[in-house]
Parts: C-alpha cells; structure tokens; sequence
DNA sequence: ATTATTAGTATATTTATTGATACTATAGCA
DNA sequence: TGCTATAGTATCAATAAATATACTAATAAT
C-alpha cells in the first residue's frame, strides 16, 4: 500500500509477506485505489473523468495511485497524442480478475454500513 | 482507514463516502486489520497470539487495530481477570459476515501474487 | 488577446500511520 | 530474591500518505 515512486521497494517488499491476504490489500488497498478499480469495472475512464468520480481526491494522488495499479499490470494507460492532451485508463485482463472481489466490497459496504455508524457511535458513547 | 483514537472522527467520517467500496475499506483496511480478521476466522484468539501470527506487528499497533474492530462491532474482546493477564479476541456475527470477503482476499493473493510481482519487476525495468 | 481545456509535474507542507523503547501489575517458579 | 509471563500504556521518533498550490504545453473557442 505504498504510494512511494521507488518502484524498487514495492518489488521486493511483496513477497515477504506471511499471509497472502497482506498481498492482495498491497494491490487494492489505500484510500483510493479500490474505488479507482471499481468506476473502471463499466469501461474506460479518462484522466478527469477518474477525478470527478473520485470525489475529492487530487490530481497528484490520482496520478500516483493509477501508476501503481499499471505498475501491477491492474490496469491499461493509453495516450493519444492530441491536444489537448487524452489518456485513456481500462482494466487489464489481468485486473479483470479483481471484479468480484470488488464487487463484493460494495456490495457490504451497501449492506453494513449503517450497523458500522451505528457500532461506533455506540462504542463512542460507552468510553464516556 | 485512520488510526487516530478519536472516535468522533471516525463517526463522523464513515458516512462522507461517495462509493460504498470506499466504507468498506475504512472498516478491514490498512495494513493489520484484514489479516487479523483472517486469523480470527477459526476461532477466538489472545493477544500474543495474535502478535506472533501477524508478523511484526507491534504491540502498540495490535492494540490500536483490535480497538478499531472493536468500535466497528467486527471483534469481541473478552477479558479474563486473571493475574497474569487474559484476553481472547473473536468475531461477532456481524464480523462473521466478512468471511466470504477475507476468503476472497486470501485466495486473489495466493492465485495472483506470483504475477504482481513479476509486472511489478517488467515495470520497472521498463522505466531504466 | 484572453480564456478554457487536458493530463499531468514540481515543490512544500500537513497529517496519519507505524515503529522503538521503556514501563506497569501480579502471580508462579527456581 | 530475582526471573518469567501477559496484556497492555506512555512517550517519542521516523516514515508514509495525503493535500495545497503553482506551473506547463498547445490548441480551440470567445
């Protein structure tokens, strides 16, 4: 879940892990990768587009985020040489695989979210 | 996905999500949390048990991730007061219906990490 | 001529996460 | 008497993630 640009680290850092559940959070976890996996789930996205959907986040952090997943092969970065200019991000065959794992992320968080809200108001208020 | 130990904030934040994956995240991300629900999958376990499965993690950060899963209904934390001291972490029912998605981050990771390493390593030669 | 647009990069700064180390209480054991 | 074990807490330091802001090039529209 690094977001550093020494891909160097990332690489050798991914095997030392003892669980492949570690392995599989290094590749869709962080803030926003897995919402970046799931609004390309219906198709190619362009650079602002992404930025739209993904509400807040900024142009450098969007920037850092869509080269680790290329990095990991997660998904395609096509430019066109145009201006102004166009680049095109989709889902590899490879990052296609992640569907319904991703899938299954909302859908609990559609199903379980409110009894989250609810938990920790409720254990906010026991420590009181 | 914060640490912080202010639970109003973190009451505050879950319900800000433009996308259902990203509530998800908050609650079994980071880089603990999901291979701590993992281990808890068989059974209820105690701390140092804990500590020696997921490892290298530190006291103070077990500590703080139980605590999170704990706010959020995902664990029980059962304390035995003995001398010296005992405490067993399971999972709640409402913990238990993140099962099919831990099993899912278990089996993407041990089918797939294999070629994230190795797109990893194609990348970065490709940038020298 | 000015402004908007796109997909970024560069730099600095703030905030969050993680880690290292030392410390606690009390019982049991040698 | 001193050592071990457990489940932590407290404090401080280091690292990583995230944000804010300014900047770029080239074209097309106003």
């Amino acid at each position: 879940m690094k977001s550093s640009n020494n891909n160097d680290a990332r690489y050798f850092s991914i095997d030392k892990y003892s669980c492949s559940v570690e392995a599989t959070i290094d590749v869709i976890g962080g803030k926003w990768k897995s919402v970046i996996i799931y609004y390309l789930l219906d198709g190619k996205k362009r650079f602002n587009e992404l930025k739209r959907l993904n509400n807040g986040i900024t142009q450098r952090m969007l920037t850092l985020q869509l080269r680790e997943l290329e990095a990991d092969g997660i998904i395609h970065r096509e430019v066109y040489r145009e201006v102004p200019p166009k680049v095109e991000y989709s889902l590899t065959e490879f990052g296609q695989e992640l569907r319904p794992l991703i899938l299954m992320l909302k859908s609990w968080g559609m199903n379980n979210t409110e009894k989250v809200i609810e938990n920790r108001s409720k254990y906010t208020n026991k420590l009181k």
